[in-house]
DNA sequence: CTATATGCAACCCATATTGTTACGTATGGC
DNA sequence: GCCATACGTAACAATATGGGTTGCATATAG
């Protein structure tokens, strides 16, 4: 994996989880499949369970399964668990003399934001039980 | 300049452009404005005179300008000359023993590309002109 | 002929991300 | 209680990416 790899991995391995929603899978498992490290599936997956996506447990029977059932969480829900941010600016530090400058400095910010808004509610009409191939769009 | 900066650079220095289309800037003119360095103002817009959207002149009187007037030139066609590919996937070696493995990497493949497909469709809804407060919605 | 500006290659360096090891903690089975 | 298992987390190494910088060739206006 090279791009977008955090989100790729989430995207997979829930799509995966999907198709058996009550089956714990050990990170080991997961990072079988997705060609990884345990500890790199569990930094990812702990960015889901935070947010109420995922469940862990520990111990002997412990693993991670869906919090929820497949078609309630959409592709939003995981791009903003992992504070993705592809389209919009991070940085609101700019300082100029001339206004017109920062005008046109403020309507980029703008357009970015709103792109980035536009690709979140994209990502919202897909669920992972659709990426699964087992439902329909969300909503 | 942190994320996105190629696309950021881009953006503001088409769009600021777009103010006076016939007005030459040198690369170290654009640089200073962007805070940056103008060899990569040069890397960047470089990319951007492949795809017929600059014209660059050498010597005395040289610099960058648009190659078509700013409402010809849409947030689709910057982010494709930059070939960004903020969500589609890169890599496309994948090989299971397992059928169903193989068909659900294939389908999380495919929504990414249409998600990455929707985001270009967007970008295609606004001009640089608009961008810099010109014009109405490109198309 | 000279000053200026792009074109381009070859670096260095900062940052981000992933891979790896190690150890603590919790859980279930014996 | 003991132990194997699996997560949680920190620390560090390895790597990838990308911007910053310098240098030099080339082209162009005056």
């Amino acid at each position: 994996m090279k791009r977008n790899s955090r989100l790729s991995l989430a995207l997979h391995t829930l799509s995966h989880m999907a198709g058996d929603p009550e089956r714990m899978r050990t990170s080991a498992d997961i990072a079988e499949h997705a060609g990884t490290n345990p500890v790199v599936v569990r930094r990812v997956l702990g960015r889901l369970r935070e947010k109420g996506l995922l469940i862990s447990e520990k111990g002997h029977a412990g693993g991670w399964k869906l919090a929820k059932p497949a078609q309630d969480i959409t592709l939003a829900d995981i791009y903003l668990a992992l504070d993705e941010s592809l389209v919009a600016e991070s940085d609101g530090t700019h300082t100029s003399s001339c206004s017109v400058e920062n005008a046109l400095y403020s309507r980029v910010t703008d357009v970015m934001t709103e792109i980035e808004q536009s690709l979140i509610e994209r990502l919202s009409e897909t669920s992972i039980a659709e990426v699964a191939g087992q439902a329909k769009p969300a909503h």
